[in-house]
DNA sequence: CACATCAATGAATCCTCTA
DNA sequence: ATAGAGGATTCATTGATGT
């Protein structure tokens, strides 16, 4: 068992707590240590198990380079079976762990969150949100063939129905320019200077998760002094953000590549570091109004004439979006650049929907739908 | 087994479509009616399920014993067991009816998704996306103890992993302002004029969902005249955005409240016409040109040099259609690769040709010539 | 030093047709 | 079925390099 250089702060005034590992980093089988702690004495567990990615080939982008997917060992599952197997076994060694009104944050995608999330409920956990992280800055549907993977899922659930978990109401609120904190979450994904790199610069875990999502996890469901459990602690983000917030972390991993990291990183951390907290204001979503949503809303009708402000030129507008002028076709922006035989267009000012006999550019289709988000949203 | 006012139009070219009850809501039990339809013969299917786990007519176990308290564990399994029974009833008769290339949208909440997911991978469906659909105006979470409630989640998935279904890329991409579309879809909920009332101005369905959602879903992985079946069909909206979009559905519910409503409203609505619901050409449909065409119509002569855009490499045309680079010979593209110590390379946009002393991508003289095989077929 | 340009990269179930 | 060849495909961000 190794132990972190950080003391282990205030004690929580529990008896069951006086044999917990606090702030320690317990090496090996999460399920084998869960099963040695007390039961009903931890507060949250945040977990973010093997996804059981079932990658068949590698991955090139288009300029050939090669895609640094995650193959390790660790998340290699022969079936469905295994894997609902081994979710069973940690989640019910976690489950018994949990104080009575304990809570569980469960991180995954769709290659196992929905294994995840029916184990949870047939385990008797009583599911009270599922969030969901949009990532800003995703990686791209390379072979264009689906919409681009650009947000993970995360579920909360009590120990049980009866469970009173903590939820930080008013400070969520607060942090969310007064209005209720909604269930999907906007963060970058985990880089730069927050990346974990080893010696060649290559990165340390390949999936490291960024602290403002943990930071908004931890904040939002546990109080101070809080025991925070993470059984898949890898590079320790969730340690990190738990000694930051004045909580306590228990976390479990195999790996000590990934311990030796996370141990130094955590050493590091000076709790209750302001500025940090600052940078984790959540963004005001700016919401992008694309041209098709003005079809899909029934602002537009497809067949519809788009003019330009002096009739010079006159497109159709197809039901996917796309606009027809003469023999071009493509985006509003793509094919008001080709008609004038420019490289670029802003086809939002170039284009206008004609009502009245008077020509309005499409942009105030757009102003009018951006209107009514910003109204509903306040 | 009722039929909408409208006539069936078009007609597939498959003998096996011969059968099928067009443009037509089916009055009864799901599983029952899609067990009739012959096998293999629907391109997409959209199902909205119900996720009460206490289904209305009461709970009663296999051996007819009454399920009463949900408070205990147990009795939760035994509800959940329940629920997956049915998921795994009217699922296995939809794959059953699926085309091999078909494909199935889910849409549910945290209630319901994880089972449905779950049941999803075990019948053998293959996943492609998780899609969230985000709500613009959410319901707030009147008791403040939970985040608010603000998505929904879409699964998309292929009958099986060998399916190759429909995906208009293209088109997405040109109406999201000339990027991928995202997994996340930002939609206000179901209100005003398109909200179905009855006499008393109450909503006639609990959970109609808006026609913009199933826009974007039967624009984006359905072609015109497709069949679109709706195992839950509700108040018809899949039915309603089908006919605009000029696809087939089959719609089946039980509730005639319902199905009056959804007659009545697509009896109304007029089909958009046919230009205006023609899509993008996907780049892989246009005729295939192979290189050797350039050559045999004098677009190049044998001998000519090729170089990439930088003038790293030159490479010569030798008659028959080859390049020859060095050491190096073979097609285009096999050369590219070569000369770059790819895997793969394109080489209508890798390689170019000299003119007055510019290079120009020889995919220009390809777009020449499938220019010239536009108009012939014109 | 400011600014432009280029290169690298991230939890990914990522092609299609013909022989 | 399987192999091989043709040829289609990327966004936001960070950090390094160049002007």
């Amino acid at each position: 068992m190794l132990r972190t250089g950080t003391a282990a702060r205030k004690r929580g005034p529990e008896a069951f707590d006086s044999h917990l590992p606090l702030d320690t980093i317990l090496v090996g089988d999460c399920i084998e240590h869960m099963n040695r702690l007390p039961e009903a004495s931890v507060d949250l567990i945040f977990a973010d198990p093997p996804y059981n990615l079932q990658l068949e080939e590698g991955l090139t982008r288009p300029d050939q380079s090669r895609v640094d997917a995650v193959d390790d060992d660790w998340d290699k599952f022969d079936s469905f079976a295994h894997y609902d197997e081994f979710t069973k076994a940690w989640m019910s060694a976690a489950r018994r762990i949990l104080k009575p009104d304990g809570a569980i944050w469960v991180i995954g995608s769709y290659h196992n969150i929905f294994r995840v999330g029916a184990t949870l409920q047939d385990l008797g956990f009583w599911m009270l949100n599922d969030v969901v992280w949009r990532k800003s800055n995703p990686m791209p549907n390379f072979r264009g063939t689906r919409f681009t993977n650009a947000h993970e899922t995360l579920i909360w659930a009590s120990r049980s129905q009866k469970s009173r978990p903590t939820f930080n109401y008013e400070a969520l609120k607060l942090s969310n320019d007064d209005t209720q904190m909604r269930s999907d979450w906007l963060f970058p994904i985990c880089t730069g200077g927050e990346r974990l790199k080893d010696a060649n610069d290559d990165k340390v875990h390949p999936t490291q998760k960024p602290e403002a999502l943990l930071y908004r996890v931890i904040m939002a469901t546990s109080k101070p002094g809080d025991v925070v459990l993470d059984p898949f602690f890898g590079t320790g983000t969730t340690g990190a953000v738990a000694k930051k917030l004045g909580r306590h972390f228990i976390g479990i991993e195999r790996e000590n590549t990934y311990i030796n990291a996370a141990l130094k990183r955590i050493a590091a951390i000076k709790p209750h570091d302001l500025t940090a907290i600052a940078t984790m204001k959540p963004k005001r979503a700016e919401p992008r109004v694309p041209f098709g949503s003005l079809i899909e809303q029934g602002l537009i009708a497809p067949g519809a004439q788009l003019f330009d402000a002096q009739r010079r030129y006159c497109s159709i507008v197809r039901a996917d979006g796309s606009l027809v002028c003469g023999s071009h076709a493509g985006s509003i922006h793509k094919v008001g650049a080709l008609v004038q035989g420019f490289d670029a267009c802003n086809g939002w000012t170039f284009w206008h929907y004609e009502h009245k006999g008077q020509l309005y550019p499409i942009d105030d289709l757009r102003a009018h739908i951006r209107a009514a988000l910003e109204k509903l949203s306040a």
